[in-house]
DNA sequence: TAGTAGTTTCAAAAACTTTTGAAGATTCAA
DNA sequence: TTGAATCTTCAAAAGTTTTTGAAACTACTA
């Protein structure tokens, strides 16, 4: 029995570690945890299971559940003659990952890249007198800000693009990459 | 003098794009409106400076300060004959970013990937009876997640790599490979 | 070296986020 | 239909992060 509670332990640390990555690009904790309880149980758990393996509330669960399924990576299901409804994870990892990367990050770089654009046209237009040199600096700046986020979007593009298939072509890149610059790896 | 007024509020508008893609990074978003203010400055700016033209307290200012100095992102510096000190933004934008991936990104998935072995051979090493095959299924979804964290760890190791020197091999590499798959961009 | 402009610190306030749980809504077996 | 089981909502509580500003500290000029 001490070994069903090492593995009980286990998986939350798993869990925990997942919300910890997803609490870093912005989501809830507990969106992470309840994802990876589902995604690592064959069948389907109810929301009082949820509630009782990860301690929250009714309310939180049905709350994060509703968000998860709002971002495609949670599926319900009842069974038949159970009046419970029954939760399960979408298992394709990259499918969720790109959804995120193409939804949110893309959005989120698109919206910075557009202020750019709008004060470099805003500044260009009239350049307050005697100042036409200080202004061009500051333009000039501003575009380099905006040649990095247009990196970052190409970037993330390429990797929602290049992943759409399968993962491989990624690892491909990633190691190539890093061995032909040279890089170490642990 | 309108026209001042409207390149403050267009630099404030670059400030607050950038402010909310840290904020985004997990970093507090004043800090990337100091960083950006700095840097659309040809010349140094005094703390007091920045209080006033971003509304801020001096304890947030000089708080901030120290922060944006610890991530080697400002330099401070005086003038002969002023008691102030000044401030000044690294101007070697990539430089930053990849300071910060490699710094944080990498640790915050190598933390994941750790606990995910943690679990897999933990979970190897005595598996209930009876329960053999729903143990080496867990294991397996551990391991894919275990194999995201790699992709993503390889990524950012091949993008720091790769920008060591220069924008521009990445700038290629996202082009490259969007137009190579058929990827549309904006 | 004294006086003071400038900086840092930090406890408390404000702002924001997450969680709770009870009340109300929904659903389905009978 | 009914009504018990289940789910959702949402206002309030708890928790967290950020900001403030006054007091303590520092270091420069004179």
């Amino acid at each position: 029995m001490a070994d069903r509670a090492e593995e009980r332990a286990l998986l939350h640390e798993v869990a925990d570690a997942v919300g910890a990555l997803m609490e870093f690009w912005g989501f809830k904790r507990v969106m992470g945890r309840i994802w990876t309880t589902l995604y690592l149980n064959e069948d389907p758990l109810s929301a009082a299971e949820l509630c009782e393996r990860l301690e929250i509330s009714t309310g939180a669960a049905s709350m994060t559940l509703g968000e998860l399924e709002h971002w495609g990576v949670v599926r319900r299901s009842r069974k038949p003659g159970d009046r419970r409804e029954y939760f399960e994870a979408e298992t394709d990892i990259w499918k969720m990952v790109s959804r995120v990367l193409r939804d949110r990050e893309l959005a989120q770089v698109q919206r910075a890249l557009d202020a750019f654009d709008r004060a470099r046209s805003g500044l260009a237009q009239k350049i307050p007198p005697g100042e036409q040199s200080r202004t061009l600096r500051m333009i000039d700046r501003i575009g380099k800000l905006a040649d990095l986020a247009r990196v970052g979007r190409g970037l993330l593009i390429a990797i929602v693009e290049q992943g759409k298939a399968d993962l491989a072509p990624l690892m491909r890149f990633a190691r190539g990459a890093a061995i032909a610059v040279g890089g170490r790896r642990r």
